[in-house]
DNA sequence: TGACGCTACCGTACACTGTACTAAACCGCT
DNA sequence: AGCGGTTTAGTACAGTGTACGGTAGCGTCA
């Protein structure tokens, strides 16, 4: 009696949009269709149709996956402290899951975890004392910071430390003309120097608008 | 002897792209398939494959289309001022069309518009003085900003002034439960009034940005 | 006992996608 | 007139989302 059908996990809401996230992490976004989903849970395409109405759903349904993985920010902490963590903790998880920018500009309809994660911002921002206006802002500049760097990172034909060189160096051959002087100078003694990651880069900038805010802030308060 | 044929344009890789740019403006990337632009062009799918190796040809293509529609800063010119004006001409050229916001993400291939574009803005900042690390931080956190404020527009339900009411009043009937005051409160009190528009926050963080550079550069000169 | 409906799952079929392969039409040359 | 490269089309195929209509196993009730 030990089938394979006996043996695999029941199907459910939450398990195909979990199989779904780790399908879209191991091979892209654009190889999550509705049929190697199935396979992968060892079930037939249809099937996931009892569960989720339809491929949006499976859609919304990760993007909010994502947000679901991101440790809210405390309401009455440091918000300084607050929203750096923050930052650092929603670049970790688009980073993790880089399809996820690019779907966030098709998907309109929030969800749970996603509207949990916008309300906590927005309660330490306000606690903290920020006006609405402040508030409104900030918190519009930060999520742009955020996601564009995270964009940036998911479009970056490299990963992480060193990597860069290999990639880089056939690519600067065809630069060897001279039209693109200043991009060669930044990539020779910059990109290419041993040990840079463009993840670092991501602190410099949160640094930046945090004390941008910090002088507002202080300002109102 | 003025058969349909005998009056329209000729093909060429210009105007296959031009073409796929109005329609995706008009209906969605999702929308740009091979068939409907050839449709759209009055010819047959496979006519297009002469001018263009594949899809992934028109969509590189097509992304720096936009690029081309940018105008370029002045290397010479008051470096704030510069990165101002671009950042805003960006940001418009990505509203004009927000399909190239997702689309950059997978694309890793830029074409010649997208290339000077790069080399004109770094350029700005290195004939300003910046350091090489500074302009690659500098760089990096405009395009962030930038990218990232686009990416939250082309999410965005309504567009422009004043359409926010309109769709966000049933929306916020689901919210009336409670669970999400900061949300509410920030709807009601700033979203939602007359005149808002959600572009305006653009100015806000751009300033902020700048304003952060100014001083390093300033400390660093 | 047998009819019934509910849940969970699946097989088939259809319209649509990108594009490989093949063939035909056109056009400037000798 | 005929050749050869350039340009345009037709057909076909595998892969997509999903509508439609099942089926197998259950508990309930007459």
């Amino acid at each position: 009696m030990t089938t394979a059908a006996s043996q695999r996990l029941p199907l459910s809401r939450e398990r195909v949009l979990e199989c779904a996230v780790a399908l879209a992490d191991e091979s892209g976004i654009a190889a999550l269709t509705i049929r190697t989903l199935a396979q992968s849970m060892g079930t037939k395409p249809m099937s996931l149709y009892y569960y989720v109405a339809n491929k949006d759903e499976i859609l919304d349904g990760i993007v909010d996956m994502v947000f679901s993985e991101i440790d809210l920010p405390a309401p009455h902490g440091e918000w300084r402290e607050e929203m750096h963590r923050r930052a650092q903790a929603v670049r970790a998880a688009l980073r993790r899951h880089p399809w996820a920018v690019g779907l966030m500009e098709s998907r309109s309809a929030p969800g749970p975890a996603t509207l949990r994660h916008h309300e906590a911002t927005l309660a330490t921002l306000r606690t903290a004392g920020f006006s609405i206006q402040l508030t409104a802002h900030a918190y519009a500049l930060l999520d742009s910071y955020i996601y564009g760097f995270a964009l940036q990172e998911a479009a970056l034909p490299f990963e992480g430390r060193d990597t860069a060189a290999e990639i880089t160096n056939p690519i600067m051959e065809r630069f060897a003309t001279g039209e693109y002087p200043h991009m060669v100078e930044i990539a020779v003694e910059h990109v290419l120097k041993p040990g840079y990651d463009f993840g670092d880069e991501f602190g410099f900038g949160l640094d930046l608008i945090l004390d941008g805010l910090s002088r507002l802030a202080a300002g109102e308060g």
